[in-house]
DNA sequence: TCAAAAGTGTTTTCGGTACACCCATGC
DNA sequence: GCATGGGTGTACCGAAAACACTTTTGA
């Protein structure tokens, strides 16, 4: 027995990856594709963020749990509700009125946006039926509705969010080495970091873990490998109350 | 002509203030209160948030916007969206509900949460017609809906955004003293500060300015005044990437 | 003259930053 | 043996933290 949608509430999901061999922090998109019903003509080609309408029954949270699962095939992936975006004309322009005439949506609809902090190797999109593809945050398609401004500002969000707390490891495979963690701020920052400085600063963590591991398969000089323990961190975590204004 | 509700969408507002005297920061709530018919017996008598349906019309922030003028009679205030709240039972207590139906609610709304930044004296509560009041927020009434967890919620989010951003000087007179910002920077995070290097700090700001006044009608040594130049403090303002996981 | 709060300095410690070369490995 | 990226140490500086007494004022 399905559930009844609320037809003005929908939740969207912000997808962040990373391309660990590429050093690109990554955004998953679904196609947007429609015909004109003589097949003569593409009316809609572009790209958006997965997203479902809210059921009558399930929390906002479930929404997006949902609509991860249904994408993915994941759960329990770093989840994280950040903004609700309502504007009366963010699904106004043409396409996305012939978009949602022919779904049947309400072209009043607030959503409440997520983003989700994914390991990239842990998804196989070869035959995704959404057709699913990551694309580059800096380096967006054509969007569909007000997605482009959801993607920045849940990119926003992410940036500060990693300078306080350790969820950079939600995007990093479970072994990883001090510089993939370098390549994967100063991707997401923007910015360039001091490889001696970070290293010290990285490995005097007591959450940062080397194993008895190295890097194979490089032609190189092979690196240590490091796990992130979340437990350590959370026995260990004190907030601290420096004001920085 | 009125614009059209949107029956399930709503948003609500808290309202932070600082009592400088009684050094609480403080929560406007607005009185809920529901007789049955007969006036025999009441039958919900407690505070709640306040907060409006979102019109078909305006954007989230327009609504926001506007409840706090009705309640208040002030615009321009620093405001923040900081949740949305969605779950299917917030509002299926057993007074929920009587004051629902009263007020011709419907039953699954989501709400779109702010909070608001207020100078206590801007206000004079007297003749308010919501009959609204401050509460200590670590001492709160009894609350309708969900709007405790909003509340504290709200909370969170301020003192984890009062340690980054100068918000804090919305919630002072326009001319304060150092004592008065360390004060209400105890009372915000509950923690002691040692003053003299508060002081410093604080000093060695150049957006705190001193002015050529001091406190007058206190029964004590008056204290030097000091004003917050958002100019200054924007011209200056710089990111740092402090990565501190 | 007293009560009350304002205001003041120094030392230590810790963490951030800047900076350049050698090393281990696979090919 | 060489190209590639991995890995290492030191010195300086600034900010945070700890800590207790004197000063100014109004009453």
């Amino acid at each position: 027995m399905e559930s009844k949608k609320i037809k003005n509430i929908s939740v969207d999901c912000v997808v962040f990856g990373y391309n660990t061999t590429e050093k690109t922090l990554n955004v998953l998109l679904i196609k947007r594709y429609l015909e004109s019903p003589a097949h003569s003509e593409i009316l809609v080609n572009d790209y958006v963020l997965t997203g479902y309408h809210v059921n009558e029954d399930e929390t906002l949270d479930e929404t997006a749990t949902r609509a991860l699962k249904e994408l993915t095939g994941l759960s329990s992936l770093y989840k994280k509700q950040f903004k609700a975006f309502g504007d009366p004309d963010r699904l106004l322009n043409e396409k996305d009125q012939l978009w949602i005439k022919n779904e049947g949506f309400n072209s009043r609809t607030i959503t409440v946006a997520y983003y989700f902090l994914i390991k990239t190797e842990a998804i196989n999109l070869n035959q995704n039926k959404y057709h699913a593809k990551w694309f580059p945050v800096n380096a967006l398609p054509e969007l569909g509705f007000d997605h482009e401004s959801i993607i920045l500002e849940a990119y926003e969000d992410l940036k500060i969010k990693c300078l306080s707390e350790p969820i950079i490891f939600e995007l990093l495979p479970n072994k990883f080495t001090i510089n993939d963690v370098q390549d994967l701020y100063e991707s997401i920052l923007g910015i360039e970091i001091d490889n001696r400085n970070f290293r010290r600063k990285l490995i005097n963590k007591k959450y940062i873990i080397p194993l008895d591991e190295k890097q194979v398969g490089v032609s190189k000089k092979p690196a240590q490998l490091y796990m992130f323990s979340k437990d350590v961190y959370e026995k260990m975590f004190k907030k601290n109350y420096l004001i920085s204004i």
